[in-house]
DNA sequence: CTTCTTACA
DNA sequence: TGTAAGCA
């Protein structure tokens, strides 16, 4: 655990918990025990850019196993993804419109006042 | 001593 | 997410 943990750069917390969201499964020892394969590292791998690409574990559970041995395309036996796939991208645009409204308002303020707020140790 | 699970904040 | 408890 704690060599997967340095390895693969997640806390162990994390690794407990991709496997409790059915992203991981790790083979376990007679003692209960995790047992990480190098497969479970490329997994983690996988999970960790899904992750930050802003993809919800939900969804990831089922983009993982769809995804091809070499990454970065989705395998031709599962199409059905992609019609979520694009739900995804949308929402993200949503958010972006969203993120931006909320710097222009950020933005009018701080055009407004933007020397009096600072503090003095600055 | 290390890991595991569960649970609370 | 951090952490503590209790077990193996």
């Amino acid at each position: 655990m704690k060599e997967m943990a340095q390895r693969s750069g997640v806390h162990e917390r994390s690794l407990r918990y991709y496997e409790k969201q059915g992203l991981l499964a790790p083979q376990r020892l007679s003692s209960g025990y995790r047992e990480y394969s190098e497969a479970d590292l490329e997994t983690v791998r996988r999970i960790r850019c899904l992750l930050m690409a802003g993809l919800s574990t939900v969804v990831i559970a089922q983009v993982l196993p769809c995804l091809r041995d070499d990454d970065s395309r989705l395998a031709p036996t599962c199409p059905d993804l992609v019609g979520q796939l694009r739900g995804e991208r949308e929402r993200m645009t949503r958010e972006i419109k969203a993120l931006n409204t909320s710097r222009a308002l950020l933005d009018t303020v701080l055009d407004a006042a933007p020397r009096e707020f600072a503090c003095q140790a600055d």
